[in-house]
DNA sequence: TGCGCTACATACCGTCAGTCGGTATGTAAT
DNA sequence: ATTACATACCGACTGACGGTATGTAGCGCA
């Protein structure tokens, strides 16, 4: 007997990985419109043209997707780490200004899909996931920030009493960065372009001058993307 | 006919306040044992020794009485915010330093209830807790924090480009506090104390390192509680 | 050609937030 | 005291949803 055939649902076999692209596809799409929260397993089913025994094949539970889509969005988010590996044997400041400037150049090259996630992570409904997207970045990009300043500090490069709390609060910075560039954005398309233009600038300088005081370095060590680089953001 | 009797459920009349109250009280300590995700609304009736009709007359949905203890939450672990009016008349600098060692001070001498609180809404299943009371505590710190810092900036006590971006890292370091805390209380019990009790000076010395270079102020202009008051948190 | 593994499908289940009709207990006017 | 109304409260029921049990189609492989 085909239970198939009198349903009409055909049995389209795919490759594993495959088909868990498709699913995430669909979760994802479904995503851009509703929150998470409201989001029934069953419309994931729908979208992605799978039966619920296929798709707790692949995944173990909604949160399981959920997992999944958010290492998803971690990839598309954050810069791949690469930065400040190769002038290691440069001088500290340049480093650290090298991997500051580096990986807020990759984000602004990146700014749509950076926007979008984060205009994502902050919707209603969304809290879990932006819970566990800010653990997964941070899980990612402290490591890194926190080896360079260790080593600055054992350098005796400069003077800093808690290597952890400067990590954070210079990661703090990053986060915040982009709710504030959404907010631009926005008042940009409202109207005030001029206004935005010139916050957003004044929020680069704001950077610098975070960095550097956290730091105590003198105003100008740290060196971030030209203004040019910036005004993308705004259309 | 009286149903009740048949069952030997008797009805106790409350008044409104009361009973919230006493619901809110029994959420409250199977929160301190339980996630929220976990918790089913039929376990805080029974211990609430109410029926569901009764919940549902006081409380609009399970959210709803989330609302409720987060503003409770909010309430134990953050200042009533009198701090910084009487003393507007000193200087920029005393005042931004009042505010801040008040709050801290504060803090320190409601040490049990805020540490209590954080590590509730740190742990697993707590996420939406998390967030409303995150959100809740900012709502009632950050205007004052601006105000003080968007009028020393109009008065030219000192430079710094963005008012918001401060507030927000002020804002950080005492939320990051906390944590930093539990980590050197669990530490301290677990053997190390001396180690903590360095780490917990260190924090201290960050904090206040951190305020005078954000604000650009010599060192030594911002007066934190000295580090007796810090010492309480370890036993 | 049959065997086994994996990718599926369908029917079903348990749980749980929320609802609904109705009941007891005040309280205030007549 | 009786009526009239408001409010606190009850418990059975429901609909929805995440998850499971059980069986079936396709593909590789000996």
């Amino acid at each position: 007997m085909q239970p198939d055939e009198k349903t009409g649902a055909r049995r389209e076999r795919m490759a594993a990985d495959q088909r868990q692209h498709a699913i995430l596809d669909a979760a994802a799409q479904i995503l851009a419109t509703h929150g998470w929260d409201e989001i029934t397993v069953n419309e994931i089913l729908a979208a992605a043209g799978i039966s619920k025994g296929g798709f707790y094949h692949h995944f173990s539970s909604k949160d399981d997707i959920l997992a999944a889509l958010v290492l998803r969005f971690a990839d598309a988010a954050t810069a791949a780490a690469t930065a400040g590996q190769g002038s290691s044997g440069a001088g500290f400041v340049d480093r650290l200004s090298a991997y500051l400037c580096g990986s807020l150049e990759w984000e602004l090259d990146h700014a749509g899909e950076v926007i979008s996630i984060v205009r994502l992570a902050q919707r209603a409904g969304n809290g879990a996931l932006f819970l566990e997207l800010a653990r997964e970045t941070e899980r990612r990009t402290l490591p890194a920030l926190k080896e360079i300043l260790s080593e600055g500090l054992k350098s005796g490069a400069f003077e800093i009493e808690d290597v952890d709390m400067t990590a954070d609060l210079i990661l703090r910075i990053s986060r915040t960065r982009w709710l504030r560039f959404i907010e631009l954005q926005d008042a940009a398309r409202a109207g005030d372009r001029a206004a935005a233009l010139a916050d957003l600038h004044r929020r680069r300088r704001a950077e610098q001058q975070a960095y550097e005081r956290l730091l105590d370095f003198p105003s100008g060590s740290i060196q971030l993307p030209p203004e040019s680089a910036f005004e993308r953001i705004l259309r």
